[in-house]
RNA sequence: GGAGAAAUGGCAGAGUGGUCGAAUGCGGCGGUCUUGAAAACCGUUGUUCGCGUAAGCGAACCGGGGGUUCGAAUCCCUCUUUCUCCGCCA
């Protein structure tokens, strides 16, 4: 969410920049402007309404006091109306909030002045590639068929327990899932960033807090009896973990990592794209979080990028680095790198981690604040993530790529994780 | 799941209808003293909104929401959370 401050003070700016997003802000900003003049008006009038009355209320203890009960009872039907008339007040001005921050709720981040311009995935600019496109040998399977043939990965098992888009991992497959999570994990912890492990489900707070809610309230799994939401990614419950919170600017930069399932709801999608692990219900996930003073938040969003990039590397998959353009970057959004891993077998990249800078959008939603030593005042930090990394298609990767006919090598780094060298 | 108790400022903890944004202690910050430090002493110490260049002024906040009252941290309703006992359980 824009703070009122930036929208008030840099309207065209904000209106110049947003058309970057393909978003036309210019009827929606003027709404929200005019609204805060009323708001700020029933405020005063709010105000100076109450102020009467706590000085009538004073008076009347007084008044009591010594004894003069006529006049206090003057006072007392006076403050009646007073009362009356504050009532209507405060429900304006609720009226007023509640209309304007539901505007702001559909607001989108400026995106940074780096930020190509474009409107789709086409758009987006490679910023860096490496690593080589391995040479398949003729009869190469694409994962989906490696899954089955070595009995690694059952996807039918998995639509007759929950759904499509729920897969079984067994054996050789399923201890490479939790070997990956652990060297992603191990990775990171290195980097300084420290472990949690926070709830699968979340609150409706926390679900706004970043964002989730209520733009997206489809693609996350509801449980309605307890009104909790399955986290579409950790993001969310670990960056709620600041919702509220004010910090030392001392203790940043904050860096957090955290292994957890998510769930997605996905409506609408099927097809080829969505084959085999490419796109699914239930996935594993390693994220990093950062919150970072303003100043820094751009320094820590290229180190989070080289620090996944080592880890991309040390799996030794071809990849490459796009920084996304203004048409295909996410709401809450200001700078995102994606990093695509190549699956051979299927000829494609695969999106593998989106790392991206948040500026003060989340903290704003969410009163994520910090204070510099001897300042008065507590101002917004910067919030980032960044995937690292998403399990699945780095399997479909692997898989594909370090296949032979004798069976599946598994890169140097993961030998120790895995207990094995070979899915064969 | 049943019965009872509680929720107050960074922490501990007083406050049962007015003068309470809230005693006191600890912690934090500033100062006096000291070669330096400690101790001691003095002062200071939250957040949000509105008006104002500022100093400042006004409003709101004592778990959340609602109510009673001229006036609520204090009374009532409700929700949430925590603790104790019982039951169940990995």
């Amino acid at each position: 969410m824009l703070t009122l401050k930036v929208i008030r003070e840099n309207k065209d700016e904000v209106i110049k920049r947003l058309a970057k997003k393909h978003f036309d802000a210019t009827v929606i900003i003027g709404k929200i402007i005019e609204l805060d003049d009323r708001r700020k008006s029933i405020q005063y009038q709010l105000d100076t309404n109450l102020s009467e009355q706590n000085t009538i209320a004073k008076q009347v203890g007084k008044l009591f006091a010594e004894g003069k009960s006529v006049e206090a009872n003057a006072a007392k039907s006076k403050a009646a109306e007073l009362k009356e008339k504050s009532k209507e007040f405060s429900q304006e001005l609720s009226d007023v909030e509640a209309e304007q921050k539901q505007l702001l709720f559909q607001v989108p981040n400026l995106p940074h002045d780096s930020v190509p311009e474009g409107t789709g995935a086409s758009d987006n600019v490679v910023v860096r590639q490496g690593g080589d496109i391995p040479p398949l040998f003729d009869g190469a399977l694409p994962h989906w068929d490696l899954a089955s043939k070595y009995d690694i990965i059952d996807f039918e098992l998995g639509v007759k327990i929950t759904g499509s888009g729920f897969p079984v991992y067994k054996g050789k497959g399923a201890r490479l899932q939790r070997a990956l999570i652990n060297f992603f994990l191990d990775c990171n912890t290195a980097a300084g960033y420290q472990e949690i492990e926070p709830p699968h489900m979340v609150n409706e707070d926390s679900a706004y807090g970043t964002g989730q809610l209520p733009d997206k309230d489809g693609q996350m799994y509801h449980i309605g009896v307890d009104n909790f939401y399955m986290i579409p990614t950790a993001e969310v419950p670990v960056t709620n973990i600041f919702r509220d919170v004010i910090l030392h600017a001392s203790k940043l930069p904050l860096k957090l990592t955290a292994y957890t399932p998510c769930f997605r709801r996905e409506a609408g999608s099927y097809g080829k794209d969505v084959r085999g692990l490419n796109r699914l219900h239930q996935f594993d996930k390693v994220e990093i979080v950062q919150v970072q003073h303003p100043d820094l938040s751009y320094q820590s969003l290229n180190d989070m990028v080289l620090h996944v990039e080592g880890i991309v590397k040390k799996l030794n998959l071809p990849y490459r680095i796009l920084r996304l353009c203004g048409g295909d970057m996410s709401f809450t959004s200001a700078l995102t790198y994606d990093f695509e891993v190549y699956s051979a077998a299927q000829h494609k990249w695969l999106e593998v981690s989106s790392v991206s800078n948040f500026e003060s959008f989340q903290a704003n939603r969410m009163m994520l604040r910090f204070k510099e030593e001897g300042d008065k005042k507590a101002q917004l930090a910067h919030t980032l993530n960044g995937s690292s990394l998403a399990l699945p298609r780095i399997v479909a990767a692997l898989l594909e790529n370090n296949q032979t006919p004798e069976g599946i090598k598994m890169p140097e780094v993961l030998k120790p994780y895995c207990g094995f060298d070979v899915i064969d």
